[in-house]
DNA sequence: AACCAGGGGACTC
DNA sequence: GAGTCCCATGGT
């Protein structure tokens, strides 16, 4: 058992930024989450401030969660308005994870129009019968599977997952990322415009998919993905102020307002949804 | 530019 | 058990 403490004044919450649906391999039992992060099975819990944990060292810890982020500092600079300010007093602690990228692009292809329960149960069935087994006679924990695996997994029997019409997108894109063993690191060193036209070259992955993977696998936190929530709570808002008919105006349009940190305004009101518009 | 198919789980009633 | 929705994309 190994543990953290934050540092004082950095503001951490480990049940919203696990539970908010930026990640979809961790499960909450009580205080405790269990989660699956590059092969490794993580158990971690939150006592005020400091983090207990097994399964991996301070310095993961401290990366994946974005805890050497100065959190403070990022919301002032989206802390714009009312709204946004009553999601960060909501929602304050939640940080953007630094996702693994494959995991993270082969995600959010199985999470097009799906919910978040869905998209979980689609990514523990795809780790299930194409990863491997992480505790042995546990049937509970198993690693993401390899581009490779899904590339040679022919003609793709993905479709067992219940992935429906996305098997064929995330079998096309495992076959181009396994023929490119430098992807990631490509991809780091390229501009968020370049990384962004990279990504919609793969099948499967249009707008929305391109700016999560740039957010949460790249790190490109002036990323603003638009899901049918952020759509809402945009034309909600700020309908009077800004253009928001289509993806580019109102990803655009929370580029612009928010600024450097947009994606975190974005994962703040998407966390503050069910608050922000009345009617959910 | 605007429509529509596609698969299926989760949730509501 | 029907109806609706879901962190959208691809194709026409």
């Amino acid at each position: 058992m190994q543990s953290v403490t934050l540092p004082p004044g950095q503001p951490f919450n480990l049940h919203l930024t696990l539970g908010c649906g930026q990640v979809f391999r961790w499960t909450r039992d009580g205080e405790w989450w269990t989660g699956i992060v590059e092969g490794k099975v993580i158990r971690i819990r939150q006592d005020a401030r400091t983090l207990i944990f097994t399964g991996a060292d301070h310095s993961f810890i401290n990366h994946y969660f974005h805890l050497d982020a100065d959190l403070p500092a990022i919301l002032a600079h989206i802390d714009r308005d009312e709204i946004i300010g009553s999601a960060i007093r909501r929602c304050e602690g939640l940080r953007i994870i630094r996702q693994p990228a494959w995991e993270c692009l082969a995600s959010y292809i199985c999470a097009t129009y799906a919910n978040i329960p869905g998209i979980k149960k689609r990514i523990f069935l795809l780790s299930k019968r194409f990863g491997d087994s992480l505790v042995p006679g546990e049937e509970k924990y198993y690693s993401f599977p390899t581009p490779e695996t899904l590339a040679r997994s022919a003609p793709c029997d993905v479709k067992s997952c219940s992935l429906g019409y996305r098997a064929p997108y995330l079998c096309e894109t495992a076959v181009q990322i396994a023929r490119d063993p430098g992807w990631e690191e490509t991809m780091r060193s390229l501009s968020y415009t370049d990384a962004r036209k990279e990504l919609l070259k793969l099948k499967g992955v249009g707008k929305k998919v391109a700016d999560c993977v740039l957010l949460f696998a790249f790190q490109n936190y002036d990323a603003f993905p638009v899901d049918v929530w952020i759509e809402r709570i945009m034309k909600y808002c700020y309908q009077g102020e800004e253009n928001l008919k289509n993806y580019d105006q109102i990803a655009g349009s929370g580029r612009r307002m928010f600024g450097q940190y947009a994606g975190y305004a974005q994962e703040y009101l998407f966390c503050d949804r069910n608050e922000i518009i009345p009617w959910s």
